[in-house]
Formats: structure tokens, C-alpha cells, sequence
DNA sequence: AATTTTTATTACCGTTTTATGACCGCTGAC
DNA sequence: GTCAGCGGTCATAAAACGGTAATAAAAATT
């Protein structure tokens, strides 16, 4: 299948030279011209990189961005007009993977997506935006866990944790990954907040809190989110 | 552990403000001034992130990237006081992960630095290093360890100790190199510690823990870990 | 401004793990 | 033979770890 690219940016040239070019290169496109659209776009069809204009009409590039970084892992590159090292800085640090200003040339940005792509290919679970584990249900777009058909309230936080556990279902995350993914990393060493906060997602979730099915500890590593394939 | 960046750039300056500031970041630094000596380097001390400068007295920039993406996957930022496309391109395509043309911002070269290392992170927990040795299965970064394919249970110690082990399997380890790396410098001479541990992993692991087939004693020296059959 | 929810933080407890010492047996040197 | 040194085994106290409940602080809602 060919890797699937969203575009997200209201200027209709750059649309239409992105949409253009893109297409040539047999890459399958989808184009927002608003931050929520791409949002919606993103979550309706995974896309493997996404493009993102951070001067949007409703909303802001950063928080697009921020958004988008809750649930998926697949590439972001931004592209800006502003130059300054504190964009840069700002956009790489909410979870942008690269940073282009305008203008660019076409091939350097082809070259990048080729970057992004091969990281995409590497990080497996991007690609599922929506995780199932025995009754547990999990919609990374939507916010929405559901245990045995219900609705389970998490707040911002729980889901955050749960849904980083989710992507990387089956595999062991240290305390200190979670912790710098979560909370980042000025709380690196707080595994306390792990012990609560699994805690209660352990109580909202499993059958049975004490032998845990799902959510398990790995001793002196960390924790992993099992799904029972 | 702190992450380990290499730098291969042959100008002082440079040379010097990079190590001064990564290291004020908690970074741990290793510099090469010619493009053999990064290689031989990054060779043997596996760097998180490598940066690169294309200008180098004794090789193209460009053949170091070829030669390190032979083998490594860490991510390589490229850094060149060249800021044509074509570079870039070729650069980006040869194995580079970003492109930062000189001068560039600190505060930026540190930014995509993080992103970097965010990527490397990524990219060990995919990556399946499995080791075999008869009957048992190591899974490195699932820190799961199999007996003719049940699960073993192993504490953080003797997962650790078993994976320095597995690591180099097949060669002799010095009761000092395997303390060193498992119990840290302080513990250097405390070949104690390894008797028990030994014992344990041996009474979880061999058949017979009286003439252990896969965890040998080197007497006088250190111990072994043997996969051949 | 009052109330509720969420987040950060602490204290405590049971369990597991780790560090560590005592003891034992083998092997080679004298 | 015996003794020293090395490595293995067992037992155990101390420390670390993880789980839980409670509470303080902060944020969001009303």
C-alpha cells in the first residue's frame, strides 16, 4: 500500500503543489485547510507523515500539533514562514519531528518525508488508532476507553499514560520512559506517580485489580499493556 | 544512563562549544576530528546520536554516513556550512535523520538533538535482538527470558547479569568487566556477588546446575556465556 | 466565590530482591 | 596429607520496590 501523507495548510497554492507533487511520487494525499479538519482527517485515515502548516485559520499550529502527539506517533513536519529559533524550538518540542521554513525547495522537503517515512516504518503500532484488549476498547483518536461495551470516565492524565501504554501494547516500557513521555522529563525519577496512577487505571479497568490481566508490572523495569491477541 | 552523542567535526571551536554544551546537558560526549576515527568510535562505544559535519580533513562527510548506516541505526543530524539542496538531499537520502546548515542556533541544534534521541529511543524497543542457546530464548528488549519456551522468571539483577552475558556471548567476560557493567565501578571487587548470581541464573536455567552447558566458569579469569550447541 | 474534579505528594505495609557472611568442597602446591 | 585459594551453596538481615489509601494543592466548573 503506498504511504498515506496529510497535508495540513490553507494556502491553496501550497495545496495544490503538495497535493500535485506528492501525487506524482505515488504517495496517497489528504489535504486539511483547517486545524480541525486535520484532526478529524487524521483520526479518520492514520496517515504515516503528516505535514503541518503552523499558521492555521482556527487554531494554532502548536496546539495541532500537541494534539495530534496525544494519540499518534506518526512523523510531523512543520512547516512555517517564521524563521525564529524559538518556533523551532517551541514546534520540535511538542512533538514536531522536524521544522521546514518557507520557502522551501521541493526536493529537500521529498527528501525529509523520505526520513519520515522510514521512522514511521519503524514505530509499528501507529498505524491502529484503535486498541482492543479482552473487554477493553481503547479509540487513541476519540479519548474514549470502553470496558465491556461501557464507557470508562478517565481523566487527562490516565488516558494520557494508558494510551502510550496501548500503542506500545505488548511491550515492556521502563519507568523511565513512561515517566519522560507522560509527564516529561523533569519528573523522570517520580516513579511514585506510576505506582498510583496504574493504581487507577487498574481499578477502572481490569476485572479483578489485584491480578492484574492487562495492565502488567515488569519488577524493577517497568510496566507493560498486554493485549491477548 | 546518560544518553552518549558523538561528534565528528574537525573544527576546535565547534568541537569545543558542543562538548561544553552537551555536557552541561548531561550528555555524554565523545568528539572525532577525522571521519576514521568517528567510525572506529562510534564502533565502540554505540553513540545514542551521532552529529556530523560534511567537512572532514581526511574523508567526505557524506562516505562516513554511508559507512555508519552500515551497521548502526542511531540517528545521525548532519551539520555544513553548505546550504544547497542537492546536499541535503544527497545527505538525507545517504542515512542522515536532519540537516542543520551552519551557523545554527544552539538552542535548536539542541531541540532536534532531543528529537533524535526520542527516535533512538524508539527504535530499541522494536528492535528484536533475540539470543539462543539451546533450550533458552533471550529477548533483550522484552526482557523476557524462555526455557524450552516457558517463561523464566528472572529478577532485575540476574536479567541484567544474563544480558551482559548473552550480549557477548561466546566470549570470555572478567569477573571486573561483568561487575563493572552490572553492578556499576564501586562493586568492581566484589566477584562474590557474581558467585551467587551465577548460581541462581544457573539453577533457573540449565538442565542441570551442577555442570552448567551454557554458563561456564573460567576459572581464574571471569565467565562465559555459550550458544554453540 | 463555592464546589467539584483532578493532580501531586505522602505515609504505610507486605513482598521481593539484594547484599553479605558462613560454610563447604574441590584442586593444586608444598 | 594438609593447607590455601577459589568457586559454589545456603541462609538471612537490610533495603528497595510496588500497591494502596489518604491528603494536600491546584485546576476546572458551577
Amino acid at each position: 500500500m503506498q504511504p498515506h501523507i496529510l497535508v495540513i495548510d490553507d494556502e491553496p497554492q501550497i495545496q495544490r503543489a503538495l497535493r500535485t507533487i506528492l501525487t506524482a511520487r505515488q504517495f496517497r494525499v489528504s489535504v486539511a485547510s483547517r486545524g480541525n479538519e486535520g484532526l478529524t482527517l487524521a483520526a479518520a485515515q492514520p496517515p504515516d507523515v503528516i505535514i503541518l502548516d503552523l499558521s492555521l485559520p482556527d487554531m494554532d499550529g502548536f496546539a495541532v500539533c500537541e494534539q495530534l502527539r496525544q494519540w499518534t506517533q506518526a512523523p510531523i513536519i512543520v512547516l512555517s514562514v517564521r524563521d525564529s529559533e524559538r518556533d523551532k524550538v517551541l514546534a520540535l518540542d511538542k512533538g514536531a519531528d522536524d521544522y521546514l521554513t518557507k520557502p522551501f525547495g521541493i526536493e529537500e522537503l521529498l527528501a525529509r518525508v523520505r526520513v519520515a517515512l522510514k521512522h514511521s516504518a519503524q514505530a509499528l503500532g501507529t498505524s491502529h488508532t484503535i486498541i482492543n484488549a479482552g473487554p477493553i476498547t481503547i479509540d487513541l483518536p476519540g479519548h474514549i476507553v470502553t470496558r465491556e461495551g461501557v464507557e470508562v470516565k478517565l481523566t487527562a492524565t490516565e488516558f494520557k499514560l494508558l494510551a502510550y501504554l496501548a500503542a506500545n501494547a505488548d511491550r515492556v516500557l521502563t519507568h523511565q520512559a513512561i515517566l519522560t513521555h507522560v509527564w516529561g522529563s523533569a519528573d523522570a525519577d517520580h516513579t511514585e506517580y506510576l505506582r498510583v496512577y496504574v493504581g487507577q487505571l487498574r481499578k477502572k479497568l481490569e476485572d479483578n485489580p489485584d491480578q492484574p490481566k492487562y495492565l502488567l508490572t515488569e519488577p524493577g523495569v517497568g510496566y507493560r499493556f498486554l493485549t491477548n491477541d
